[in-house]
DNA sequence: AGTTTCGGCGCC
DNA sequence: AAAGGGCGCCGAAACT
């Protein structure tokens, strides 16, 4: 039975609280409490609490000590809502679904912050515009009769709560931070780049590299400068269209090597090198700042200090506590799984119902025993993949599994079509530019009001610098949505793969998260289909039954009952570098 | 001088 | 002829 409340923080660093029925309408009167974290501390019993902002309230929350059960964040739920009503983009705070219901102008939502390196968190900055409590329960009980009009009350229900589980889990691993050893990650970096020199240039070996390709082409060339690589591959006969690294590979000239070692390098370098290790890692931590759905498919971002691109040189720096281990858990094969799940092919589901290497069990069955090549054809698929082999093998694959290859091949024609299409659980994808009408009317603001804001971007929240006039056809939409409708096709295809993954992965983290409840464990990290758990060595093994339990459930109940397992690839190691 | 876009590459 | 989705990050280039 849940016990749930609704919560808004006050100026003063108290909060009104009230409870609710099942209904989401209050059952008692608001009690006004003086301080946010003891009205939430001395109330054990409530399984959800209900609030505008998880990033507004919980912080504080675990600043004090205190966890919640579960939660529901209005205005996340409002992104999705308004996503799944076709109306993506438009402003998504509490404020704004307010103005919404009570017919007044709508506010633009107000600009996001972005993560300074070393920055603590949101503490003492709460994001967004308050509400009420009286307010935001009307936007809550709107929002409860919402979802009885979408397409799948019950999937959307579900997935308005794994995402706000999933902004639990993302406000906990901010507070928990990676286990960082800054020694090995310098001694890392010193086997790979060599000494640094004063005065803060490229190190030794960066330097040594730069200078082989230099004498390779027999003048000055700076290997960071493509400008310079195209034009000094030019004067050596060679016509290079970039100097990415697929195309200068099959280059034959003897600046390719030194070249290529000197892009990964500086990658390395620029991206995780000492300046990275200054900014980001305090106290034998790194701390990124998660945010859970950051991306339209519902993948999560990080904000600062690249996270979820963390090199895998770089790993053996991330190193457990003494007496601790890391548990690193990999789901296997999810995306070609997910497919399963969601398309319901009799064949696939079948060849996902083991736990064994899935691409092996599709080549069997479609590419005679060619492993590679039932991979290419898979994530061809889910990618859609257009050519080379990958496009032929798509017959072989239509052939053995019909329904699944039909599965994203309608959500191609349908985003190529310009309609809308949406993750099992009911994550909508935004619309194409200029399928709808121009950015000043989607924020719902008065077309004469000469005060109304200029149009917001819809993902970062600052204004356009377009007029209202171009903005459907040009620029203020991201790539994703763009006017290509062979790219757009190729959009949604992998979004309601993608996505509908992010689905299962959020109640995956939730499961999770509920069995490290009463333990030391602390979730520490999570990429796309990659968690990785901190605790004492001796709750490792129940860690990872835990992983397989949470799996299970997140399975079943993502996409009901079906055959298909969600397997992982499970080490614990000392080293997040040993788990591979 | 400050801001935005581009090229390239890291991860999934 | 080329033809894969989603991100973040960096310095350089391009812009205002």
């Amino acid at each position: 039975m849940t016990d749930r409340w609704a919560l808004a923080p006050a100026e003063d660093g108290g909060a009104e609280v009230v409870p609710l029925g099942p209904d989401g309408l209050p059952t008692g009167p608001v009690r006004r409490e003086a301080d946010l974290a003891e009205a939430v501390r001395s109330r054990p019993d409530v399984t959800r609490w209900v609030w505008r902002s998880t990033a507004e309230v919980y912080p504080r929350l675990l600043a004090a000590g205190v966890r919640v059960e579960r939660c529901y964040d209005i205005e996340d739920a409002e992104t999705l809502l308004l996503g799944h009503e076709g109306h993506y983009g438009e402003p998504r705070s509490a404020a704004a679904a307010l103005a919404r219901l009570r017919g007044g102008p709508v506010p633009p939502d107000p600009p996001q912050r972005s993560a300074e390196p070393g920055a603590q968190s949101s503490l003492f900055e709460p994001e967004g515009v308050r509400l009420p409590l009286a307010d935001l329960l009307a936007v809550y009980a709107e929002q409860q009769r919402r979802h009885e009009r979408t397409a799948h009350p019950d999937r959307m229900r579900l997935l308005t709560a794994a995402e706000s589980a999933g902004m639990l889990v993302a406000a906990e691993m901010n507070r928990a931070g990676l286990p960082w050893s800054a020694d090995v990650h310098r001694r890392v970096l010193h086997e790979l780049l060599g000494e640094r020199y004063a005065g803060g240039g490229e190190p030794r070996r960066l330097a040594e590299l730069a200078d082989e390709v230099s004498a390779a082409f027999g003048r000055r060339v700076r290997p960071d400068l493509p400008a310079d690589v195209v034009k000094a591959f030019a004067r050596a006969g060679i016509k290079v269209g970039s100097t990415r690294r697929w195309e200068i590979q099959s280059v034959d000239h003897p600046a390719v090597k030194p070249l290529l070692e000197y892009k990964k390098l500086y990658r390395i370098w620029v991206a995780h090198g000492w300046s990275w290790l200054q900014d980001w890692v305090r106290e034998g931590r790194f701390r990124p700042e998660f945010l859970a759905g950051g991306t339209v498919t519902g993948r999560w971002v990080t904000n600062g200090g690249g996270a979820l691109q963390i090199p895998k040189v770089i790993r053996r720096a991330v190193v457990a506590d003494p007496g601790w281990r890391l548990v690193v858990a990999d789901a296997d094969q999810m995306e070609p799984r997910v497919l399963a799940a969601i398309s319901r092919d009799p064949g696939l589901m079948e060849v996902a119902g083991r736990e064994t290497d899935l691409y092996q069990s599709v080549s069997d069955r479609a590419f005679s025993g060619d492993r590679a090549q039932a991979k290419l054809a898979v994530l061809g698929a889910v990618y859609g993949q257009t050519s080379g082999d990958g496009l032929k093998n798509l017959a072989a694959l239509r052939r053995r599994f019909p329904r699944a290859v039909a599965y994203v091949d309608e959500a191609a024609r349908a985003g190529e079509e310009g309609r809308l299409v949406r993750t099992w659980l009911g994550r909508t994808c935004p619309p194409a530019a200029g399928a709808t009408q121009d950015a000043t009317e989607e924020a719902g603001l008065p077309q004469e009001d000469p005060t109304a804001e200029r149009p917001t971007d819809p993902v970062t929240g600052q204004p356009t610098g377009h007029s209202a006039r171009d903005s459907a056809d040009q620029g203020w939409m991201p790539g994703y949505a763009s006017g290509n409708s062979r790219a757009r096709g190729r959009f949604a295809r992998n979004f309601v793969v993608q996505g509908s993954a992010a689905d299962w992965a959020l109640l995956l983290l939730a499961a999770l998260r509920r069995t490290c409840r009463d333990m030391a464990a602390e979730l520490v990290f999570f990429q796309h289909d990659e968690v990785i758990v901190h605790c004492p060595e001796e709750e490792a093994d129940a860690i990872v039954e835990a992983i397989r339990e949470a799996s299970e459930l997140a399975g079943r109940l993502t996409f009901g009952e079906t055959p298909v397992r969600f397997p992982f690839t499970t080490a614990v190691v000392e080293c997040y570098a040993d788990a591979k």
